[in-house]
RNA sequence: UGCCUGAUAGUAUAAUGGUAGUACGACGGUUUUUGGUACCGUUUGUCUAGGUUCGAAUCCUGGUCGGGCAACCA
């Protein structure tokens, strides 16, 4: 029984296409980042739909690098940009870069300035902009527009061979000055730029714009299906337009809208100013809504895949909330994290009928959601234990199901105990707690037959190994931080990390393995730090577990 | 302001002229050696005003509101 899910509009474009037979029924998309920063969460809806398309229309995808501005590229971004999008679980059909297309692009042009469509342009940034005209208003032509076609060739020429400063010209589409879209007042195609490339080096001091290298690229690959973003919809004459006059493979764009996410900012311009003004760590800080980030905070690809899936492929503009992400990860890393005990904000307990001395043996499983536990683990047992402090109080409510003079819990894995006493330093803070436990009630073993209703975590003091435990929480303390008054950094949460350097963990945690998820039981989930020795070991919070309690209070 | 886009529960997303459905959230319950998980139940919606039609979320017209474009960025 496969449930039918519905296509999305992008879905049903190609389904319609192949059913048309067009391009003989292939499919080949391209994911094309600009190397100028790491991949975010928005980028992985744009790389499950691109691969996504192709996987299931038996196609290809090629992962191309908009490499076409020099001054904001570097291979460090190339490189990182790679491990994401293999890291997420996709392989690309060719690796490809705009830069490769150089040489093509130069004679795109060329074939263009010969039609009489293209002209170079001696005017400043600044004149260009004001005779460009306003909405309302045509724009007017300069005497650079009518330029015979020989002089332009000498004159692109001679800018591709270095005869002149940035900025002193231009190389123009000549199209339409009165156009009511913007972008077609005779948009700037090739602009100097002296500068070094991450991949040409100083071969060139010429460089396309986008809307001369996006369409053309994607023509030269014979992409079937460019899917970009809603904000280029006002490119697409441009891009049909160039393609149409150069007699290129006709390559369709189509236009999704981007993912947006509460509590997170999601463009590259600003994720960079988070790191370079060093508000975070670095691009791969776990608050971070980059791939590289969430992975680093424990999300795995297949929470982050699914996540993908269920936001859905649509025109209008969308708010995701951020517990989307996070029901996702949980719903992955329950059926997968191996549970542990951990006890991040420590209290004492001591069995005061229990042998000084003595360890025992316990065992639990690994993860009870799957069959037969996952395996398991022994642990250490003793009389004096480490629990967590918010599991006591002096003068517990109803319905606390936990500990209190005279409350019962049972100790996971182990005992049920009875609270019997407790002691307080001179600030009033309770420093141990005094419980007996019920022999017959060893877990797996109970003849006791009582019945309780709190299960709490514990680790036993001289066996207990200790842990620096990074608990983050949301980096924004509004919806929508680039949508407030003023700067987006104004709104970040001060509190969106808290260390804990002390928290004690049972003695089998020593064995964790990096990127492998754990959960600490009624804590949350966590996963080792990029940073974590066997020295010192620091787990990152991937995210809490669902806390129903927590809500009532 | 000109052009382009879009508008379905709190948030997303279906219904392609024929019963407005699904997921997440919220709320309530059952189970539970995790106040987790699982399971069950409840809740809330077609921006607005007209029109076409036996029948409109869907088609048409006007309005309202949101987003984008006017970079030698992509």
């Amino acid at each position: 029984m496969s449930e039918e899910r519905s296509l999305n509009f992008i879905e049903e474009i190609v389904e319609e296409d192949i059913a048309a037979g067009k391009h003989g029924g292939r499919v080949l998309t391209r994911f094309p980042p600009e190397p100028n920063g790491y991949l975010h969460i928005g980028h992985a809806k744009s790389i499950c739909l691109n691969f996504g398309l192709a996987k299931k229309y038996n196609g290809k995808t090629n992962l191309r690098f908009d490499d076409t501005n020099p001054t904001k590229e570097e291979t460090e971004y190339v490189d990182s940009i790679k491990e994401d999008v293999k890291w997420l679980g996709f392989d690309w059909a060719e690796e490809l870069y705009a830069s490769d297309y150089f040489d093509k692009l130069y004679n795109f042009a060329v074939t263009l300035i010969k039609k009489g469509l293209a002209y170079v342009d001696d005017s400043t940034a600044e004149e260009i902009a004001s005779q460009k005209g306003t909405p309302t208003e045509p724009g007017t032509p300069n005497e650079y527009r009518n330029r015979s076609a020989e002089e332009n060739l000498q004159l692109f020429a001679d800018m591709k061979a270095g005869k002149y400063q940035d900025g002193d010209k231009v190389l123009r589409a000549k199209i339409d000055l009165a156009s009511p879209n913007m972008l077609l007042r005779d948009p700037l195609i090739y602009r100097i730029k002296h500068a070094h490339h991450h991949r040409t080096g100083d071969v060139w001091c010429i460089y396309p714009m986008y809307d001369f290298a996006h369409g053309q690229s994607d023509a030269i690959e014979e992409i079937t299906h460019s899917i970009c973003t809603l904000e280029f919809v006002s490119h697409r004459p441009l891009y049909d337009l160039f393609i149409e006059e150069l007699n290129i493979f006709p390559s369709k764009q189509y236009e999704f809208a981007r993912l947006n996410m509460t509590y997170t900012v999601m463009s590259k311009r600003k994720l960079l100013q988070l790191v370079n003004e060093k508000h975070v760590e670095s691009w791969d800080d776990p608050r971070m809504a980059t791939i590289s980030g969430l992975r680093r905070r424990g999300y795995t690809a297949t929470s982050i895949r699914e996540f993908c899936e269920r936001i859905g492929v649509a025109k209008r503009e969308n708010m995701i909330d951020f517990s989307l992400l996070e029901f996702c990860i949980r719903e992955d890393l329950n059926k997968t994290a191996w549970r542990r005990m951990a006890v991040l904000d420590p209290i004492k307990m001591i069995i005061t009928n229990y042998p000084e001395g003595k360890t025992e043996t316990l065992h639990g499983e690994n993860n009870p959601e799957v069959e037969g536990g996952d395996g398991g683990r022994d642990m250490p047992f003793s009389n004096e234990l480490w629990i967590e402090r918010e599991d006591f109080m002096e003068e517990p409510p109803k319905k606390f199901f936990r500990l209190g003079v005279g409350l019962m819990v049972r100790l996971k894995n182990a005992y049920i105990v009875k609270c019997d006493d407790f002691k307080k330093d001179a600030n009033g803070n309770v420093t141990e707690i005094y419980c007996t436990y019920i022999p017959e009630s060893k877990s797996g073993h109970d003849t006791s037959g009582i019945n309780v209703k709190g299960t709490i975590h514990w680790v036993s003091v001289p066996h207990a190994k200790t842990a620096e435990v990074r608990l983050y929480d949301r980096l924004f303390q509004v919806e929508d931080p680039s949508n407030e008054e003023g700067d987006f950094k104004d709104y970040i949460n001060p509190n969106s990390l808290h260390i804990i350097s002390n928290a004690y963990i049972e003695a089998d945690l020593a064995n964790a393995e990096m990127g492998k998820g754990y959960q600490f039981i009624r804590k949350g989930y966590f996963t080792l730090d990029k940073h974590s020795t066997a020295d010192k070991l620091v787990f990152n919070r991937t995210v809490t577990l669902k806390d129903g309690w927590a809500k009532k209070g």
